[in-house]
DNA sequence: GTGTAATGCTATTGG
DNA sequence: AGCATTACAC
C-alpha cells in the first residue's frame, strides 16, 4: 500500500498532504472523507511523526477502531495502535483518569449513564420536596445538562441573573439548587455523568497550567471528525490542547449537523475561520457513494436550509433508478411494503440482506417493521433501542462490579443493597441516606463507620449490613489479584444473583440468565486477551475487572460488532445511520409531525435541522432510496391519521417515482406477487395477518378517542373468562403445529405440558430458536 | 419487609 | 401499548 496518495482526487490529496497548521475539509455527504482521515494520519507517520503526538477524536469508538486497523495496513506497522484515537467521551475519560486526583476525584471514579442521572435527580427532588410534574426529571436533566454543555458552572449558574429569571418564569426556581445538589452528590459518589467528562476536563485544562502545558505539547496534531456536532464544552477542548501547535484539521459537513438537541454547535464549524485566519479549507465535492439521482434530489433538498457553507456537490456515477414513493394506509402495511419491496429487489438484483438500510424517525417506529420483516423469514439488526448493557439484569450485576471498585457509587448501591432481598429494605436505607447527607458523605462511609450516628436502626439490620460491606469488601481485595472473569464470575454466584435468576423458570428468567452468562462470556474474552497479547509482543494489557468496566463505560450501540452472522438487514434511526452507507435505503415515516418532529415545527432552526436529517438519510444510499408514508398511525395506543411529509415535496419531483395509485398498495397480500417467483419461497411462506387496520373513512380528521375500547381489552384480558375464549384457540395446541408469536415469529411446537388453563408449550421458532412458553400468556395464533 | 395488582405516565433524536 | 411507580394485601 506504498502508493496511497495515488488513491485520492486532487483535493482529497492536498487535503492529505497538507499537515502543518489550522486545515477545515468542508467534506460533503460520500466524498471520501474517512479515507481522508485514514490516510492524513498515515502521511503524518509516514513522515515521521511519532503516533504519540497525534489525536484524532471520532464520532464512535468502532469508527476509530476501524480507522487504527486500515492506518496499520497502510504504513504496514503496529505503530497505529499507540495513537490517542476514540470518542470525545472516551479519549477524555482516560485523561481524567490519569489526572483525576487534581480534581479531588478517585481515579476510579463510576461514570454515570443516563439512568443513574435520572435516578440521582429523582432522589434529589423528592428529598426536596419538589414535585416532580412540575420538575419532570427530563427537563431539569436537560437543563442540567446543556448548562455544563455550555460551561456554566452550578456557581456560575446561580449567579446568573438572566438564567434565574427564565427559571422563575418557568416556575421552576429551585432549578439552581437541584443542579448545585445533583454536583455535590456526584462529586461524594466518585461519579461523573457523560457531560462533566468534558466539563471536567475544562476544569482541568484551565486550573492547572501544567496539564494543559503537557497536552498541548503531547498532542502535536490533532484531527476532529465530525466538527459540526461539537458542542461548546468540546470546542473549547480542542481550541486549548491546538493552541500551542496549531496542527489542527477538522472535517465535517455543516449540512449534516443533526445534533443540536443535544448542544451541538453549528457555528462551531460555520466560524472556524474566525479563529483561524490562516486556515487552509479543502472542499471535497465529488460524490463517491451515490447515484446521481440521489445526489441531485438531496442538493433540491438541502438547499431549502439558509444557513450553510457554499459547496456543490455532483457525482460522475450513473444516473440511477428514480426515488420511489410509497403510500400505506397504516403503519403495519407500511412495514409489509417495505418488507416485500427488499424481498422483490433481493430476488432482482441479486442482493443481499445486508445491503438493505431501514431508516426511521423515532426508535418506536422499528416494530412494524421488524414484525413485517420476520413474516417475510428477512433476518435483520436493530440498532439502538434497548442494548445490552441496558437491560436489567445485566445493570444489576455491573451494579455490583461498579461497588466493588468504587464503594462510593450511591446509585449501585442504591440498586442493589437489597437484591436480590437481604432484608434491607425501604425503611432502612432512608435512613442511611439522610445520615449520608447530614454528613456530606456517601452511604457507604454511614454504613461502614455508623458509630455516632444517630441511625435508630434495630441489631439485625445493623447485622445484615455488616454481612453486606464484608462482601463487598471480600470482592475488592480481589480486583488486583483476579482478572475481569474469575472475579466477575464468583460475584455473579456470591452475590446470589445467578442464583436468583436461576431459580426463575419463566422464560423471561431463562433469558436473563442467558444474558448474564453472555456478559460474563464477553469477560471471558476480554480476560484471555492476556494470554493471546503475551505471545506477541511483551506488554500485559491489564484484564482487571476496572479495565473492563472501564472498557464498556463508554461502549454504545454502534460499536458493537455482531458476532453472529452479519447477513441482515440493518434498522435504526436515521441518527446512528450518520456515517454510514447502504446500496438500498428504505426512509420510513415521511409523515408531517413525525419527521419532521412535531415538536421541531415552531422554530425555523430546529425545522432546519430535521432537514438535515432528511439529508443525512437520502445521502446514506448508494443506489436506491425509498420514501414511503402512511396515512394512519397508531400512537399511545391511539389511532392517528397523518399527512405526508413536507420533505417528499421539497425532493425536486423530477428525481420522484409516485408509485402506482393507491389500489395497488391497499392489499397486505403478497400471495399473488408471489407466484410470479419461481419457487424458493415455500418455506418462509407469507402469512397475511388477520384483519389489518382497514383505511377508515376520510372524512373523520381524528379519530375518536379509542382509549377507553383498549382499556377494556386490557383489563377483560386478565378476566379468567375471557382468558378461556383466547385460550380456546390454543388450548388443544399439538405437537408439530404450525404457530405464529408476536415477538419471536413462526414456529413448530416440539412439546406440550400441564393442563389447561396453566398450559405450557416448547416451541421452536425459526428465527428465535427454542422457547418455552405458557400458553395463557403468550399470544399464538395457529397457522 | 415482600410480593402482586392497579394505576398512570409517556415517546424525538444519544454519548 | 409498554413500563415504572404506587397502592395494597400478606
Amino acid at each position: 500500500m506504498e502508493n496511497y496518495l495515488e488513491q485520492l482526487n486532487g483535493v482529497q490529496r492536498e487535503a492529505v498532504v497538507h499537515t502543518k497548521g489550522p486545515v477545515m475539509i468542508v467534506a460533503g455527504a460520500g466524498s471520501g472523507k474517512t479515507r481522508v482521515l485514514t490516510y492524513r494520519i498515515a502521511h503524518l507517520l509516514k513522515t515521521g511523526v511519532d503516533a504519540f503526538n497525534i489525536l484524532s477524536l471520532t464520532f464512535t469508538n468502532k469508527a476509530a477502531r476501524e480507522m487504527k486497523e486500515r492506518i496499520e495496513k497502510i504504513v504496514g506497522s503496529s505503530e497505529a495502535r499507540n495513537l490517542w484515537m476514540g470518542t470525545f467521551h472516551s479519549v477524555f475519560a482516560k485523561i481524567l483518569r490519569i489526572e483525576a486526583e487534581r480534581l479531588g476525584y478517585p481515579s476510579n471514579f463510576t461514570i454515570y449513564d443516563t439512568d443513574d442521572t435520572k435516578s440521582l435527580i429523582k432522589t434529589i427532588l423528592k428529598e426536596q420536596g419538589l414535585d416532580d410534574k412540575i420538575y419532570k426529571p427530563g427537563v431539569v436533566y436537560n437543563r442540567i445538562s446543556s448548562a455544563k454543555n455550555s460551561l456554566i458552572s452550578w456557581q456560575a449558574y446561580k449567579q446568573n441573573a438572566e438564567i434565574m429569571e427564565e427559571d422563575r418564569m418557568a416556575a421552576k426556581p429551585k432549578l439552581g439548587l437541584v443542579y448545585e445538589l445533583y454536583q455535590k452528590r456526584c462529586f461524594n459518589s466518585g461519579a461523573m455523568d457523560f457531560d462533566d467528562l468534558l466539563f471536567n476536563t475544562n476544569v482541568l485544562l484551565r486550573d492547572f497550567p501544567e496539564v494543559l502545558n503537557k497536552y498541548q505539547h503531547k498532542f502535536k496534531y490533532i484531527l476532529v471528525d465530525e466538527y459540526q456536532d461539537t458542542n461548546f464544552s468540546q470546542y473549547v477542548i480542542v481550541k486549548k490542547l491546538a493552541a500551542a501547535s496549531e496542527n489542527i484539521c477538522v472535517v465535517g459537513d455543516d449540512a449534516q449537523s443533526i445534533y443540536a438537541f443535544r448542544g451541538a454547535n453549528i457555528q462551531n464549524i460555520l466560524n472556524f475561520k474566525k479563529d483561524y485566519p490562516d486556515l487552509q479549507v479543502f472542499k471535497l465535492e465529488q460524490n463517491y457513494r451515490s447515484t446521481q439521482v440521489i445526489v441531485n434530489a438531496s442538493n433540491s433538498v438541502i438547499r431549502n436550509n439558509k444557513d450553510q457553507l457554499q459547496k456543490d456537490v455532483w457525482t460522475s456515477n450513473d444516473v440511477g433508478d428514480k426515488i420511489k414513493v410509497i403510500k400505506t394506509y397504516s403503519d403495519n402495511e407500511e412495514g409489509n411494503s417495505v418488507a416485500h419491496s427488499i424481498f422483490e429487489t433481493k430476488m432482482n438484483e441479486q442482493a443481499h440482506n445486508h445491503d438493505f438500510a431501514i431508516l426511521y424517525r423515532t426508535n418506536a417506529q422499528s416494530r412494524a417493521m421488524e414484525e413485517a420483516l420476520r413474516k417475510m423469514g428477512i433476518p435483520y439488526r436493530i440498532y439502538g433501542g434497548l442494548s445490552f448493557y441496558k437491560r436489567k439484569e445485566i445493570k444489576d450485576l455491573l451494579a455490583y462490579y461498579r461497588l466493588t471498585i468504587n464503594h462510593n457509587d450511591e446509585e449501585a448501591l442504591k440498586r442493589i443493597i437489597n437484591y436480590p432481598a437481604r432484608g434491607i429494605g425501604n425503611s432502612t436505607l432512608e435512613k442511611l441516606v439522610v445520615a449520608a447527607a447530614e454528613n456530606n458523605t456517601s452511604i457507604w462511609n454511614v454504613i461502614e463507620s455508623p458509630n455516632g450516628l444517630q441511625l435508630n436502626l434495630s441489631a439485625a439490620t445493623y447485622t445484615k449490613l455488616q454481612d453486606f460491606v464484608m462482601m463487598i469488601r471480600s470482592f475488592e481485595v480481589q480486583l488486583t489479584t483476579q482478572n475481569a472473569f474469575t472475579l466477575g464470575n464468583q460475584i455473579a454466584i456470591s452475590s446470589g444473583i445467578l442464583r436468583e435468576l436461576y431459580t426463575d423458570k419463566s422464560p423471561e428468567g431463562v433469558a436473563r440468565h442467558e444474558n448474564i452468562q453472555e456478559l460474563l462470556n464477553g469477560m471471558k474474552e476480554f480476560s484471555d486477551r492476556e494470554l493471546a497479547a503475551e505471545l506477541l509482543t511483551d506488554q500485559k494489557p491489564d484484564v482487571s475487572l476496572t479495565a473492563f468496566m472501564q472498557d464498556i463505560a463508554l461502549l454504545t450501540d454502534s460499536d458493537e460488532s455482531d458476532k453472529d452472522d452479519t447477513n441482515k438487514v440493518s434498522l435504526m434511526t436515521i441518527h446512528s445511520a450518520k456515517g454510514l452507507e447502504f446500496p438500498y435505503v428504505h426512509i420510513v415515516g415521511l409523515e408531517e409531525n413525525l419527521f419532521p418532529s412535531q415538536l421541531s415545527l415552531s422554530s425555523r432552526d430546529d425545522l432546519e435541522e430535521e432537514r438535515r436529517l432528511f439529508y443525512v438519510a437520502l445521502t446514506r444510499a448508494e443506489k436506491k432510496v425509498t420514501l414511503s408514508y402512511s396515512t394512519s398511525r397508531y400512537k399511545w395506543g391511539n389511532l392517528i391519521s397523518c399527512e405526508p411529509s413536507r420533505f417528499i415535496e421539497e425532493v425536486d419531483s423530477k428525481y420522484l417515482d409516485y408509485n402506482e395509485p393507491a389500489s395497488q398498495q391497499v392489499s397486505t397480500n403478497f400471495d399473488d406477487e408471489r407466484s410470479n417467483y419461481n419457487g424458493g419461497f415455500v418455506k418462509n411462506k407469507f402469512v397475511p395477518r388477520q384483519k389489518e387496520i382497514v383505511a377508515k373513512p376520510a372524512a373523520a380528521p381524528l379519530v375518536p378517542p379509542r382509549k377507553n375500547l383498549v382499556r377494556m381489552n386490557t383489563s377483560l384480558a386478565k378476566n379468567n373468562s375471557v382468558t378461556e375464549i383466547i385460550g380456546d384457540d390454543t388450548k388443544n395446541l399439538q405437537p408439530e403445529m404450525m404457530v405464529e408469536h408476536g415477538r419471536f415469529g413462526k414456529g413448530v411446537v416440539k412439546k406440550m405440558e400441564g393442563v389447561f388453563p396453566n398450559q405450557k408449550a416448547t416451541i421452536h421458532f425459526e428465527s428465535a430458536g427454542e422457547k418455552l412458553l405458557i400458553l395463557k400468556f403468550a399470544k399464538l395464533k395457529i397457522i
